[in-house]
DNA sequence: TCTGGGGTCCTAGGACCC
DNA sequence: TCTGGGGTCCTAGGACCC
């Protein structure tokens, strides 16, 4: 049976609320990211207005500044974005119960056999957009196909307030009329092997036998092109991912050089980190630092110990240890972070029993002010040394 | 220009085992 | 004596996405 699949992508989606919220915003350039003075910080969402002054998602603020001085530069609310996102994926789950969400913006809806409640997909979409703006105030811009890769591709042909809709039969058809730079998947460094290459259009690409984009490409990368600009059905998203991290990082409004600052920075990582896997009930045996440096080099390590993180303290210590491994002193770090890699759940089968006595009451004692800060998030816990002088920030 | 943060996936090489 | 092939796991780096 031939499936058909919405993707709902919101529009400018961080600037769309702060104008819905902010009547002064409405109409003129905004940007969400940072304020004009903020180091080192990039533009996350630029309205509409502001796209006009060239500006927009991951430009460094800096250059948003100078492109649209006059702009409105804001840093943005999360958690509100949060809020608004799940109220719209509720509305989404009306549909179907088959939604696939790819990021707090955007989600496939799989409304296949859906015709006889809804309508065809047309008037699906339409009700839904209707209602999403009615609800949220927002728009978002769908495109519909038979192939989810389409249907993202589709979704971004015409915004904001937009629906695209490919006709089963015409997704090779859609797919060839895209300039390449269109064609989702492919990034800067692919665009210009794909031109070294000789490629000019999707259509050279397409008329390319198999063997050869694998000889060219790589088995991988071939494949993927082969299959890409055929708007090929089985290109699927959101299949479950085998191998979940958590990471945090930050990069620092100055270098760091000193080694006392570096190891708070890493123990207040390693909290952050170690929070989440609790939030989430998973463990992890493999553990990785990042550092990037002043001149923006960056490097890794990683380790897969014999058993997993035990506490906060444990992987502080390992992070502490791999950091070791790496660092050349004397430079200046401007980023530090910290990943779990491959996490697992926390009772799925394992081999040894790991825990000592010792700890086991740590583990016990951070479970303990782990369920206290979750009851009561006011209260304010930290390590002596993660305590800033200054807490108007 | 001066480059965030949170992710997933791919590649290539090495270790180790059969 | 002068060395195969495959599988699996691990690591570092990089591409790409939102």
């Amino acid at each position: 049976m031939t499936k058909t699949y919405l993707h709902v992508d919101l529009d400018a989606f961080f600037a769309s609320v702060e104008q819905r919220d902010h009547p002064e915003y409405r109409g003129k350039p905004l940007i969400v990211g940072g304020l004009p003075g903020d180091k080192r910080a990039v533009v996350s969402t630029a309205s509409y207005e502001a796209r006009k002054f060239g500006v927009h998602s991951a430009m460094p603020l800096s250059q948003a500044v100078r492109l649209c001085p006059n702009g409105i530069f804001i840093r943005g609310n999360h958690k509100l974005y949060q809020q608004v996102s799940r109220q719209i994926m509720e509305i989404f789950y009306q549909y179907s119960p088959d939604v696939i969400q790819m990021s707090i913006d955007e989600a496939f809806i799989d409304i296949t056999g859906t015709e006889r409640i809804y309508g065809n997909p047309e008037e699906l979409a339409l009700n839904l957009k209707n209602q999403v703006h009615k609800l949220t105030g927002l728009t978002v811009s769908v495109g519909i196909s038979s192939s989810m890769y389409v249907a993202k591709i589709a979704s971004g042909y015409k915004k904001p307030d937009g629906l695209t809709i490919i006709p089963d039969g015409q997704e090779e058809a859609f797919m060839l009329s895209l300039p390449l730079e269109k064609v989702w998947g492919l990034g800067k460094a692919s665009q210009k092997r794909i031109k070294q290459a000789g490629f000019k259009s999707c259509r050279q690409i397409y008329e390319c036998p198999l063997k050869l984009l694998i000889s060219i490409f790589g088995e991988n990368m071939g494949q993927f092109l082969f299959n890409a600009l055929r708007g090929n059905k089985e290109m699927l998203f959101g299949t479950e991912a085998k191998n979940h991290s958590i990471s945090t990082e930050t990069t620092f409004e100055e270098d760091l050089t000193e080694r006392y600052v570096i190891d708070s920075a890493l123990m207040e990582l390693s909290q952050n980190v170690l929070y989440r896997m609790r939030c989430e009930k998973v463990r992890s045996r493999t553990i990785a630092v990042k550092i990037r440096y002043d001149d923006f080099t960056t490097v890794s390590v990683q380790e897969t110990f014999e058993l997993p993180v035990l506490n906060e303290d444990d992987l502080f210590e390992k992070a502490k240890r791999l950091f070791q491994k790496k660092y050349i002193p004397g430079r200046g770090i401007r980023l530090l972070g910290i990943a779990a890699e491959k996490v697992e759940g926390i009772d799925s089968p394992m081999q040894k029993d790991f825990f000592n006595e010792k700890n086991e009451k740590k583990a016990r004692l951070e479970e303990a002010i782990f369920n206290l800060k979750k009851k009561h998030p006011e209260i304010n816990m930290q390590k002596a040394r993660l305590i800033k002088n200054n807490r108007n920030d």
